[in-house]
DNA sequence: CTGTACGCAGTACAATGTACAGCGTACAGA
DNA sequence: TCTGTACGCTGTACATTGTACTGCGTACAG
């Protein structure tokens, strides 16, 4: 499927949120009994814990204890909601200060904090980053992680492409993660089990020499990791081919 | 959200379905009307036009003229009609031959073959592939890429990893496209007016002194593509990034 | 004191995957 | 040739989703 977050409301009502604008003007009626910081911070809970699915505009009003369609006088929509989730944990990210390390520690720092954003919100990996939400979280990560890429002799263009180059592929991990985390949860298996369900089964049908290369390294891969796919050892080797790739940029560069 | 496809189904019977696992005896009453091929067309061609949102099982069904549940006869379930749909899509795939070529074009029609598959059916990049198809298709395209990487003097674990490094950037390359296509179905804008209509919006609330860097590469990355995100050029950076990579690992191992 | 704007609640609807039960067909065995 | 049964197909039904719409009561502006 697509990714979540297809927020086809008004742009500057959402950039609204995103800011927390205040209240134009004095309010009437009964006082607000909530905060769209709370309904964030519910949802946020729910997310973590049972993952995007289970974050249902039922399921966040009932954790708050209001009717689900009170839930619309704080935000627009659901993709409103998960446009200031996605925010929001952007902004409570923790940003290392690494001046004046190496460039290599300094990258694998941008991973690793985008890594562990992603192992306390795993549905984050889910949301489409393609319109990003542009609040104050997201632009302090940008100028965070730009920040981290300064003084390398790359040109303003090629540090966005590198940063995105990073976050792309810090992000496929991390959606390969959620993935399985998601497959087992509605399928009773772990990866592991899958595989060892299916391997047999798979061998009766498999025509060996039909596949050779396929077999031999595939069994070599699966003999090496543990399971046929060992989502910390693709992040381990993964990184380390960025980073070597940024090496001949950055190498390129300086002598031109 | 976590993507599509989550078989909870008979591995064993997918396995059957994957391999078109001959009918187990004669068959008692009426004359199939349909095949399992037709009900996997029909989807991959609604899927190609109008997005995996549009398959459903209704829409499907109405497409091969018959009533919804008529598909479950074919099909255990929509988990299933996926793995069929994309084992179909890898099956399909024109597989350059290579031999003798320079490994960087190798690996690049490796990347080439995956980027026309997601181009062909931009749907194929929303089906999650951490428990992938185990069938003819999947075991064929697995086959032809490995052989692509033998002869660079990496180990079988090494070219495993290689192709999942490549397959998971082009992957995650597209899943960006079909992002953008979704958003674009479903919010009446394309990536350009959404930014065109956000940006002078955003420029009110945001403090230019807080965000430096950030202002300064966001508006040069703007410049230079004609979008703030222009994939395509993301595309061609990274394959470069990645095949650079992947000189350094054949270099260390050449020297080692 | 009163009118009105606004927060909150309840009902309702369309769309989804699919479980279940019934109906009729066409072959297996007599 | 006749009949029982396995199986293809259909129709109905249900739980779950986001959210539009309507009504009610509150608390501030005048």
């Amino acid at each position: 499927m697509p990714k979540e977050r297809t927020s086809s409301g008004d742009p500057a009502h959402t950039l609204q949120l995103l800011w927390r604008g205040s209240s134009p003007d004095r309010r009437r009626g009964p006082r607000r009994g909530l905060s769209i910081d709370a309904v964030v911070e519910a949802a946020t809970a729910i997310a973590d814990a049972e993952g995007l699915a289970a974050v249902t505009m039922r399921r966040v009003a009932k954790e708050l204890g209001v009717v689900p369609m009170t839930l619309y006088t704080y935000v627009p929509g659901k993709a409103e909601l998960l446009d200031l989730m996605l925010d929001a944990a952007y902004a409570r990210m923790p940003r290392t200060d690494t001046t004046g390390q190496p460039w290599r520690q300094r990258v694998t720092a941008i991973a690793e904090e985008n890594k562990a954003l992603f192992e306390r919100h795993p549905w984050a990996a889910a949301v489409s980053t393609v319109r990003p939400p542009l609040g104050p979280g997201q632009m302090s990560k940008y100028e965070h992680e730009l920040s981290g890429l300064e003084g390398l002799g790359l040109s303003d263009v090629e540090m966005d492409d590198c940063l995105t180059h990073l976050l792309t592929f810090v992000q496929a991990c991390a959606v390969a993660v959620a993935d399985a985390r998601a497959a087992h949860h509605d399928s009773a298996l772990n990866d592991q089990q899958w595989w060892e369900l299916n391997a047999p089964l798979l061998a009766r049908v498999l025509d060996e020499n039909a596949y050779p290369t396929a077999v031999r390294v595939g069994a070599a891969a699966g003999a090496a990791h543990s399971s046929a796919y060992d989502p910390d050892h693709v992040y381990a080797f993964g990184l380390q081919r960025v980073l070597d790739a940024f090496a001949a940029l950055i190498d390129r560069r300086g002598n031109a």
